[in-house]
RNA sequence: GCGCCCGUAGCUCAGUUGGAUAGAGCAACGGACUUCUAAUCCGUAGGCCACAGGUUCGAAUCCUGUCGGGCGCACCA
């Protein structure tokens, strides 16, 4: 927030140069005012001078001097400038202005980082999308979690948002599901079955069965058609599926079925609407779409010469019907080894009229699970891969959350489980935790000993002046800020890293000064700080949907 | 072979549309509990930002190439 009252200051002195004629507009929107890495360069810089001077064949400490000279005046935001370097200028702002942020963070409290970028644009958020085939695997639980903060982000930044879980339980996979059921099924009673060469192995198919044969006994084993079992094995591993969410925290607000495509004849309209603009021919029995148009190297197949469509056909009318629905945003959540349907997504939906742009994929990296040192290997098909469930049992929903979030998705996640399991010390989860319980724990504290930090209003925040407290005070200044550019670029790592960096410097100003001291006056300005940084920390631990405790 | 992602401290990773002397956590070593919670803090050590060119006032960041790792490249999803 001051940040950008400094950003309108220089905008407007960047003005008046250009009208006093000491340079000319060519340098607006290039320049940029940023925080200064070293303390000693000032707390906010801008490189506007080297801008211009590039731009204009002039020096850029001339260009800085003139800067400064418009600046003068505006002291009651400014303590000083200064030149510095090849052509910085850099701004050291008023104490007060950072003490005059605190009654405004206390005064929104929750409300303090929310803001209405968004204006309300309809986005939806489609992640997860799992078919019921199996329980949801660590890397179904990624991009769960990341889906989920990515919304709450967006929720925090004014979006309308609607998270929805698309998914297919027709095709072949869900045939397959079938027959490995009714396979353990006969087993289970003792009957000659043959297992299905690529069929689910996982022990969870069992269970299913053995359902099966306390409902219908045998009653089912002359059942030549496989729908059945599929239902069943369906709806068992949906349950299951939806409380390994319920379990994290994640909540949709919309399941789509794929075969509604096909029952609303959305399928048949897609190809209709793509074959009369000519985007379609027949080659091989087949159904090409020219996927050549769109600058891509090959046609692809959008209709087997079966009849069956390929992934890429329901996937473009489902993408069309998102646009058709409202949105003004679609996000798409994926594993980055659905890398390849982007494109043809893409290029389908631009075939049919539609601005592409309005979509954004978030591609995310593997997950690697360690254990004791070692990687644990996972095979899909084969039963041993580590469900979501079993991390949560293992460490906990706080600790399953934190980590799938704490790197950006591009990034391959390794979760070290000898990490995860530990209940204190070198846990980073416990880091920001523990800071806002220690927080609430002064509060706590200072009111037992009559010494609460009272109205506001009556606090002097003027003796906030310790650098670790101006430190502090930059942070809350510069959170809502953080939280919207997370947001806007479907970064929520950021805002761990961030809480990480706010909770070390609170801790580390905790052993240098005290809160709660003699001097009445100072314990209650300091009561405010604390008070202010515990709503940080417990709107950002809300944003990634970890846990704020009390106490620990 | 082609496309996308990645390569930063011993390990795991940050690094905001190109900015000033490249950061954090863990691991290692040495310190701090009679005091608001030691699940904390302070200090030390650790680097050719994979490599080579290029773009410019300025590159970990942008471009090209090379090497190394991951994921894709179906009439599977």
């Amino acid at each position: 927030m001051i940040k950008r009252r400094l950003s309108e200051k220089l905008g407007e002195c960047f003005q008046r140069g250009i009208e006093a004629g000491f340079w000319s507009a060519a340098a607006g929107g290039a320049y940029v005012v940023e925080e200064p890495k070293q303390s000693t360069h000032g707390d906010f810089a801008t490189n506007l001078a080297m801008i211009i001077a590039g731009r204009e064949k002039k020096k850029p400490r001339e260009v800085a001097a003139q800067l400064v000279e418009l600046l003068a005046g505006e002291d009651e935001l400014i303590a000083r400038c200064e030149i510095a370097g090849p052509g910085f200028v850099n701004f050291f702002i008023q104490p007060a202005v950072w003490q005059s942020v605190l009654p405004e963070v206390c005064r929104q409290n929750e409300q303090y980082g929310l803001s209405a970028v968004g204006a309300g644009r309809k986005v939806l958020v489609e992640f997860v999308s799992a078919n019921p085939t199996g329980p949801l695997s660590v890397g179904h639980g990624r991009q769960a979690v990341l889906g989920d903060a990515i919304c709450r982000l967006l929720i925090a930044t004014g979006h309308a948002v609607t998270r929805e879980y698309y998914y297919n339980d027709a095709g072949r996979q869900m045939r397959v599901l079938g027959e490995s059921t009714r396979a353990r099924y006969l087993e289970l009673l003792g009957l000659p079955f043959t297992f299905p060469e690529d069929g689910y192995q996982g022990e969870y198919i069992r269970d299913i069965a053995r359902g099966m044969v306390e409902e219908f006994g045998d009653g089912q084993k002359e059942t030549v058609e496989v729908t059945i079992f599929k239902e069943r094995a369906e709806r068992a591993i949906f349950a299951d599926i939806n409380s390994t969410l319920e379990r994290l925290g994640i909540h949709f607000d919309n399941y789509y079925n794929e075969h509604t495509l096909y029952d609303s004849g959305l399928i048949d309209e897609v190809v209709a609407a793509l074959r009369a603009k000519g985007l379609v021919y027949d080659q091989d029995d087949a159904v090409w779409f020219k996927a050549t148009e769109f600058g891509h190297d090959k046609d692809r197949v959008i209709i087997k010469s079966t009849g069956e469509p390929t992934y890429r056909l329901p996937d473009i009318a489902y993408h069309r019907e998102k646009f058709r629905r409202g949105f003004d945003w679609m996000v798409d959540i994926f594993g980055s080894d659905h890398i390849a349907t982007v494109p043809d997504v893409l290029a389908g939906v631009e075939a049919l009229g539609y601005d592409p742009k309005k979509v954004t994929v978030v591609l995310h990296q593997f997950v690697t699970l360690m254990r004791d040192g070692h990687q644990v290997k996972m095979s899909t098909r084969k039963a041993n891969f580590v469900t979501v469930d079993e991390l949560v049992d293992e460490v906990g929903t706080d600790v399953v959350r934190f980590f799938f979030l704490m790197r950006k998705a591009d990034s391959q996640l390794e979760f070290d489980l000898d990490l995860a399991t530990k209940q204190s010390q070198e846990n980073p989860v416990y880091y920001m935790q523990y800071g806002h319980a220690r927080l609430s724990s002064i509060s706590r504290k200072a009111e037992e000993k009559g010494v609460a930090r009272g109205e506001l209003a009556d606090a002097d925040l003027s003796l906030l002046k310790e650098p670790e407290e101006l430190a502090l005070l930059k942070m809350l200044a510069a959170w809502p800020e953080l939280v919207e550019s997370a947001a806007l670029d479907l970064e929520p790592h950021r805002v761990i890293f961030f809480m990480q960096e706010m909770a070390a410097q609170f801790h580390s100003y905790y052993n240098k000064q005290r809160i709660i001291s003699e001097d009445l006056a100072l314990s209650r300005a300091r009561l405010w700080l604390a008070e202010g940084l515990r709503i940080i920390l417990r709107n950002g631990l809300n944003l990634i949907g970890v846990k704020a405790p009390e106490s620990m």
